[in-house]
RNA sequence: GCUGGCUUAGCUCAAUUGGCAGAGCAGCUGACUUGUAAUCAGCAGGUUGUGGGUUCGACUCCCAUGGCCAGCUCCA
């Protein structure tokens, strides 16, 4: 049939594969294919018989191959061997192929509905998949209309053909759709390129692609938003629709069930809920209020972390919420965000409040000479910031225009940066673990040398060295991470540690970063042991990031069941009946003088509906308070996943309590109470 | 800042094509004295985010604006 020349690959199977060395090509003028090359495409590319997908079914059929890590579909050949893995739907990595495939038959439907929409580009993400759009307006109510359209296309079992195509071609096929033909323009003359059809629907593609559309069933429509083309914000906003994907509906509908559970915990909701924080339009976006309850989740996370980071060495500072322009004008913050400084004129006077502590610690160092005996110097600071964030960033209590962020500086020697560096990290780390924060993941983010100069600074020699610095500690340490071009601070590498919200959205929750960069705009010195100047390190790092953040994400990491050391109130005291009132005003004050946070409850409702009324709040033990505790000096506890241990003596209940408040313990020690009543 | 959605009592939500703004919870008053997620009855609660406009008449339609939500962009 075809005058196809053998590749031989190895499988992990032990098949033989075999691919035509020719492709089909499009008739340039229609891009019709020429018929005599009908049969090279599709399902005709594997010599088993027995593992050809059928265009009915691609159960357990083969649908794409990975060779050596990358993804080949079953329409283009294959130009070198290497081993190889035959994907079937089944296997994971077929889902973004399977994802792409989706995306093509939406951007097709939405073709049928709206002719005269212009297609932009359209991947597959986590999840699912999106297409941008320009020339259309959408709202909620057309999904059915594209979702039935989509139903109706899938039917017909369209196979996908994949064709290449010559630049002129391209432009020619393309012409009436703007977007595509600055890809391909971007792409150049020498690129080869391939567009790939589906019925009468053609779209510029590089694949890889399921050989049919056939087996798409578990997708659903879920969001429309708008996105610059090409992620520049300069450029035209076009319409995103997203939607999601899965291999059936079963899958599909246990994701969306999932979300929605795990957005039952966003703290931006429960936060409020807990009553931690409101935000007051009076006020302003972006400048959350913390209630009583919120001071005590954040001063307490702030004792943790000042008293480690004093045993750490660092040296606790306060200093001015704002100061001159000319300061930040010296540190090079003024050039690079001066339009997110809120800034304050004063007579002749400009000032800005303090978007960052760095300068403020630098002004300390530089009041005496160093020596280099007194290195490294560690200052830290629970310092207030400001940053003038853009009016759609502002959310709950993770991003926000005023903050506290356990700030520090380490200025130390060159020699000493690994040392101090990995420090940093153990600290952080310390902190995460007792959080028992687990989501979260490093990322190294790197300057981008085609921003030198305005986005970063311009001297590539230290950029390098620095990276490699960070990079050299990580992986002497052991620490997995990811890296990132562009995301840097101006003056320097960053190691991020990234963790994500209930919606799945990526932040940066702790920070480590070296700067080779500001020591010498602050002209800071130190002399070395041959009494000669020399030109400090500065290590930027956080304990805790941001207690905004940090208490938003401990609000959803334990789905608002704060640990007993952080809970708001920690222990609320219910009386059965208004004749033990005093008895248990004589215990709340018991639990005051042992340092606990204590509500009692004394209202002349019925017990129930008073346990009822503090659910919400999320209150770890609720002692219920009869006769029966009065006589034997007892008390009933209910926690608050409504498990109720009577006939606890209350010396045992404080001696547990003081336990999980010392020790920063996560959970309620139930088993201990309960060892210590049956015993 | 941009795109889309939303904005009604303290909270959660109703109110046909433009035709008298309504309920539950919370609150207050009274009765009940309560054993582990809502006792009963009554009362009160609003310039429908704000400012304009269209209309005999606007919660409803139009314009502007504040705020909230998701996404994009940004994040020292």
């Amino acid at each position: 049939m075809t005058s196809a020349k053998t590749i031989s690959l190895t499988t992990t199977t032990g098949i033989t594969l075999t691919y035509p060395s020719k492709q089909p090509t499009p008739n340039s003028t229609t891009g019709e294919i020429a018929p005599e090359h009908k049969q090279l495409t599709g399902n005709k590319l594997l010599t088993n018989p027995s593992l050809e997908p059928t265009l009915a079914s691609l159960k357990g059929r083969p649908v794409a191959l990975m060779i050596e890590q990358t993804l080949y579909d079953l329409m283009t050949p294959i130009t070198s061997g290497g081993t190889v893995k035959i994907l079937t739907l089944a296997d994971a990595e077929t889902l973004p192929i399977y994802r792409h495939t989706a995306a093509h038959v939406m951007a097709y439907a939405i073709r049928t509905l709206f002719p005269d929409v212009k297609f932009a580009i359209g991947p597959a993400i986590d999840n699912g998949f999106y297409y941008d759009m320009d020339n259309i307006t959408l709202n909620a109510s057309d999904f059915k209309a594209i979702e039935k359209a989509m139903q109706t296309i899938i039917k017909e079992q369209f196979e996908n053909k994949r064709f290449e195509i010559s630049y002129k071609e391209a432009l020619a096929l393309f012409k009436d759709e703007p977007y595509k033909i600055e890809l391909i323009k971007d792409l150049g003359e020498t690129t080869p390129l391939t567009y790939y059809k589906m019925g009468d629907f053609i779209d510029l593609c590089r694949g890889p692609h399921l050989p049919t559309i056939a087996p798409i069933k578990g997708f659903k429509l879920n969001k429309l938003a708008g996105a610059y083309w090409r992620g520049k914000a300069t450029n035209k906003m076009l319409t995103r629709l997203y939607a999601l994907a899965f291999l059936d509906k079963p899958s599909l509908k246990t994701y969306i069930t999932k979300v929605a559970e795990q957005e039952r915990y966003d703290h931006n909701k429960i936060g409020r809920e807990m009553d931690l924080f409101i935000n007051d339009a009076l006020v302003g976006q972006g400048l959350p209020l913390l209630t009583h309850k919120g001071t005590l989740v954040k001063q307490r996370i702030q004792t943790l972390v000042e008293t480690e980071e004093r045993r750490a060495g660092y040296l606790h500072t306060l200093t001015p919420h704002l100061a001159k322009s000319d300061l930040y004008k010296t540190s090079g913050h003024w050039d690079h965000y001066k339009d997110s400084m809120f800034i304050i004129q004063s007579g002749d006077d400009e000032f800005a409040l303090r978007p960052m502590t760095c300068p403020f610690h630098f002004a300390l160092y530089n009041s005496q000479r160093r020596s280099y005996k007194e290195l490294p110097i560690r200052y830290a600071e629970t310092s207030t910031l400001f940053r003038n964030e853009a009016s759609g960033e502002m959310h709950g209590l993770i991003r926000v225009r005023q903050f506290t962020l356990s700030d520090g500086h380490i200025i130390c020697t060159n020699d000493q940066v690994e040392q101090e560096f990995k420090s940093c990290l153990e600290l952080l780390l310390y902190f995460l673990k007792i959080l028992d924060i687990k989501n979260y993941t490093f990322r190294l983010s790197k300057w981008d040398a085609a921003e030198a100069g305005s986005k970063f600074i311009d001297n590539p020699a230290m950029w390098e060295q620095t990276e490699d610095q960070m990079r050299t500690i990580l992986t002497k340490y052991n620490y997995s991470f990811v890296e990132a071009v562009g995301e840097a601070a101006f003056y320097g590498p960053k190691l991020d540690v990234q963790t994500t919200n209930v919606y799945g959205k990526e932040d940066t929750l702790l920070t480590i970063q070296i700067d080779f960069a500001l020591p010498e705009r602050f002209k800071m010195t130190y002399i070395d042991e041959n009494d000669k100047k020399q030109q400090p390190v500065v290590i930027h790092r956080a304990s805790i990031g941001c207690y905004e953040r940090t208490i938003a994400l401990l609000v959803e990491r334990y789905h608002g069941n704060l640990p007993f050391w952080l809970a708001p109130d920690q222990i609320a005291i219910f009386p059965v009946h208004n004749k033990l009132t005093a008895y248990a005003k004589g215990l709340e004050t018991q639990f005051i003088k042992e340092g606990f946070q204590v509500l009692c409850d004394t209202r002349e409702e019925s017990l129930g509906k008073r346990i009822r009324s503090v659910q919400k709040s999320r209150i770890p033990y609720l002692l219920i308070i009869g006769d029966k505790e009065q006589a034997t000096e007892t008390l009933s506890v209910r926690t608050r996943d409504n498990k109720v241990l009577d006939g606890i003596a209350i010396k045992d209940f404080i001696a547990a309590c003081h336990e999980m408040q010392r020790n920063h313990l996560l959970e309620c020690q139930v088993s201990t109470l309960k060892k210590t009543a049956t015993s």
